[in-house]
DNA sequence: AAACAAATTAGACAAGTGTATAATATAGGA
DNA sequence: TCCTATATTATACACTTGTCTAATTTGTTT
């Protein structure tokens, strides 16, 4: 069951713009506004990245007419909490504790996102 | 200033090994022995690791006889802040308590990890 | 000095990733 | 029906990463 790998930048941008769309299936045309255009591709740029998370099984296709659809079968919250756990695991022995503590060496979260995690930690009690 | 990005996995794992060493500066042998070997390299497998971290600037060597020897240019913390800081701007927005939530959805943080959370930010105040 | 053996260097190559050009298919209008 | 414009497909190619084989260096032993 290790088959959901981490995705290159590139397909992850598309996957993401994917997810994030309000609506399903989006064509070509929608992505290429939606993430193609910001990172200044063409069009056969966009599509085989699109191809390859096909290959993956992230998404699938279907064509209608002259244009492609594409759908969504993955879920993102899925993916990057195992992205986030492998990088844990990786570069914190798997402690949030630790990682925190590395970033925010001492005394420097701002009081913002301290109040955000205490509130958040009281929840879990 | 972005020219510390991201290793490539197997040059990490020599960077490991060599951030973890308690000598400096060590050999070839020393790392065959305390990474190569468990990863299954050949020794020109190994030096050409070294030899592309060299040409990254995380680390710089000297030949002694036939042997070469491998000097560490950089400090594992401060690599580990930055990946650490730009995974969490790409996949949580930035936010510790929004990766937090996604990874350990609702209550199901080990009451240790919570302890010691609460216990950290308790300090930071 | 010649030959060995141990270590390094030089190159090479396949797979994966980013990106594009040229060719092909197809909806719609003349 | 034939042409045009547009979208897709087929390929290709350069770079990066993981890995190695063959060639070369060099300290040590005859």
């Amino acid at each position: 069951m290790d088959n959901i790998r981490k995705l290159p930048d590139a397909e992850y941008e598309v996957m993401n713009t994917l997810w994030e769309s309000p609506v399903s299936p989006v064509n070509t045309a929608y992505l290429m506004e939606n993430v193609g255009k910001q990172k200044g591709w063409k069009a056969p740029t966009l599509i085989s990245f699109l191809s390859r998370l096909e290959d993956r099984g992230f998404i699938h296709s279907e064509k209608k007419g002259k244009e492609r659809y594409y759908f969504v079968d993955s879920v993102k919250e899925d993916y990057i909490r195992i992205v986030t756990i492998d990088f844990l695991a990786k570069y914190h022995s798997g402690s949030f504790v630790k990682m925190m503590d590395l970033v925010y060496g001492k005394n420097s979260m701002s009081s913002k996102e301290l109040d955000e995690m205490l509130n958040w930690l009281q929840q879990q009690y």
